[in-house]
DNA sequence: TTTGAATTGGGACAATTGTCCTTTTATCTA
DNA sequence: TAGATAAAAGGACAATTGTCCCAATTCAAA
């Protein structure tokens, strides 16, 4: 549910270390707006420490959360290779400390730097192989199941997500999410 | 619908030329299964010709279908990097011609051709891309405004595709997909 | 402590979608 | 061409999920 990588931001402390002037260490409080889908950005985005969701919001305002990231995502890359505008939001949820590096930065060490190189095609690969089960199962199975899952990985969940975030994150409603709950218990 | 990537796939027919013994010509008559879930594998495949469908069958046999894919879309790399099994399976639907490599091979054009490179991290950025708007609009939309996108870009789809094919790349059951249809006309 | 706003919980009903079958149509093979 | 097999269509009913509300609770700011 929280996605993270470890050993990505282990290596970009490093780096930091190395060309301190390559990222801007900023700040989020909790709820802040870090990145707006459609808009265009120059820069992308690692955390250093912190949860924030990455959903998609429809032109009837409905959201849909794609992952929540943890330590060592990155968010914003995708732009990078495709030069569109960003195709979702990145909303914080806890206070977030992030890397940011500008495209330019990013596209430099992709070309000088193999270990960099295969670490952020890791990355992507991770994504990919993330996401396509778990769209999957959603489709396939009931609400119920969905959340029998979603406990055994994070059983606190109901804690740290709000009910709408949660419900978001199921493609499902939170009338939905709060019967089943009821149902379980 | 059906992703296709033809700079890539023209890349790839320049270095079949530069490096002949990278690459194996395979081909697949329409049902054959290329690549099985939960297998390991050696090698990944580039599409030269034809149509294949990607998905992940779950323990009661539904399958969901994640991708159509065309010309110039590769499958079988995540394992490259992951090292884990295949986590889907691709079957031919059409006829299907295969540029097929070794994961050693890759990984040395990964490694020496920053060209290649650059074409494998967008064609991944593509796949994360592509994916996430998708199952957005499925989860979010009705079956009725689903399938009416589904005609815009491809208008001949119920004619390339088997029913059963179109209700699990949507997620639903023949019996909804006909019902929409019908409602439809 | 009070007040207003946001979050959570749930009743009643409607709409959507799935399940289980049976029938019809198309396709293939001997 | 007949018979077998697979694919498509759809009836009847059940289950799931959404919509539209309003009430209860929590939380933060005044």
């Amino acid at each position: 549910m929280i996605r993270k990588d470890i050993d990505f931001l282990t290596y970009i402390e490093l780096l930091y270390k190395k060309f301190p002037d390559y990222f801007i260490l900023e700040q989020y409080h909790s709820k802040a707006l870090i990145l707006k889908q459609d808009k265009r950005y120059h820069s992308l985005y690692i955390i250093k420490e912190g949860i924030s969701k990455c959903y998609i919001s429809d032109e009837n305002g409905k959201d849909f959360i794609q992952e929540f990231l943890g330590e060592g995502m990155e968010f914003g890359e995708l732009e990078v290779f495709s030069g569109n505008l960003s195709f979702c939001s990145i909303e914080a949820i806890t206070k977030v400390d992030v890397y940011k590096i500008s495209h330019q930065h990013y596209n430099e060490l992709l070309e000088n730097d193999p270990v960099f190189n295969r670490f952020v095609i890791k990355a992507m690969a991770n994504k990919i192989g993330y996401k396509a089960p778990r769209h999957s199962f959603q489709q396939s199975y009931s609400i119920e199941k969905n959340i029998l899952k979603l406990k055994e990985s994070h059983p606190d969940f109901d804690k740290i997500f709000s009910k709408n975030d949660i419900a978001n994150y199921l493609g499902i409603t939170t009338r939905s999410l709060n019967r089943t709950l009821n149902s379980l218990k």
